[in-house]
DNA sequence: TCGTCCATTTGCGGTGGCGCAAAGGGCCTC
DNA sequence: GAGGCCCTTTGCGCCACCGCAAATGGACGA
């Protein structure tokens, strides 16, 4: 185990990825992990870099950006405690597709490619594991792409609230809190817009008493409504 | 081995998902294989159907579709010899989530969750390979979503193009063409547009002498010139 | 308390591309 | 060889959405 905050199986053992090994694998496993603090707006990688891992963030937020060769940007995802990220790059053409920062100050586990394949190799729970996560990712993208192609903003955007507070949502008394920090451009960048559109639905909505934001966090008081504007096509 | 045209193992080595493996595995995979052949126009697979198979196209060409809860459809690829597909749905939820169609008489193998599985655990090269094509695929979708929310419909399509004759391309003397036959639709459902679009762009390249439809396939006579719109910024 | 910085809001104008309707144009069937 | 079917083309009007500029509003630091 490389240095860092400590950390024992059961850390690993209710993750996804680990899901169903024995505590000698998961031992394995703790072997070759590296654990390393982050501050808050660090660039874990660089859309093309070539030195690739594969990263697990245990704690805090981080927001995965794609930019075009113009300068077109989209958000992939953004990713809590617990999901993996940057492991689309392994096994493919060896270079990270996207850009990773931290929105928060963060704690991640890391493996090296050639370590993982080693993991994967002697155990192939854990590559099965791999397949079902990306998996879910696909299923996504793909679901992200017809809403993209088909729907008008303002659908987009009740969507990705909903994917949002599903994916990181706390109940609170005011309703569901998202626990990512997010800015008006970054709802663009996810859902295909422009600030501006975002601002302007986002203020209606909020003069609606559908959802509040304060201190960069969003929370959602009635995400029926918010459901309705995405399901029904008769805003 | 179940009933069907005869095939060997060296239909098997040559492709992705079985590069690598040793000839006795490769009996083991033929022994759980199941080949069809299938007619043209005909439904594979129906988006939601639960009885999940993994396929691989042998023969012909194949359109994965994808159809939203209100009428919005996009094609999520074009499927060529060699190629996988219905392969996210396992692992997953358990049901494909898109509709599958042949275009051309075709040819396939296709393979249950169990049997797949129980090759998966024994073999992890055979995981450790499918995580490399779903991971290309992912890229993929990720390139189309930044494309969707950022480039113009007439540059979307000619990137569309430029993708479909890197899968699908021949060259012929009259340029490169594309072996799926191809409606103006299903272009438009690929890049997020109206048929109508696709039909004003294609024509003004056609009459530019940039590439012919014939038969409901393309030829394209001047890549280089696609390419540019693709890329440039100012048409 | 004031000034600076950053995010957001809001107004206004322009337009890309959608939507529909109607007119071609192949191809197949009878 | 006449009719029907499907795909495609083309014209026209319109509207959702973008793009910019300027105003507003906190948060932070000196």
């Amino acid at each position: 185990m490389k240095p860092g905050p400590q950390f024992s199986r059961n850390d690993l053992s209710s993750l996804d990825l680990f899901e169903g090994l024995s505590p000698s694998v998961l031992d394995e496993v703790i072997a070759v992990t590296r654990c390393r603090a982050l501050a808050r707006d660090t660039r874990i990688f660089n859309q093309g870099d070539g030195y690739v891992r594969a990263h697990l963030l245990v704690e805090g937020s981080v927001r995965i950006a794609q930019t075009g060769s113009d300068g077109g940007q989209i958000v992939v995802r953004f990713i809590g405690p617990g999901e993996m990220f940057g492991t689309v790059a392994l096994f493919t053409d060896g270079k990270y597709p996207a850009d990773a920062d931290t929105l928060t100050d963060a704690i991640e586990f890391s493996w090296s490619e050639t370590d993982l394949l080693k993991l994967m190799s002697a155990h192939s729970q854990i590559a099965i594991n791999a397949l079902k996560i990306v998996g879910k990712r696909i299923q996504e993208a793909q679901n992200r792409l017809r809403e993209l192609a088909t729907q008008p903003v303002e659908r987009r955007i009740a969507h990705t609230l909903l994917r949002l507070s599903k994916q990181a949502g706390r109940d609170t008394p005011d309703g569901v809190k998202i626990s990512f920090p997010l800015r008006r451009k970054d709802i663009a960048d996810i859902c295909g817009t422009t600030l501006f559109s975002v601002s302007r639905v986002l203020t209606t909505w909020e003069k609606a008493g559908w959802l509040a934001t304060r201190d960069q966090h969003l929370t959602i008081a009635k995400i029926s409504e918010i459901q309705r504007v995405g399901d029904n096509e008769t805003a």
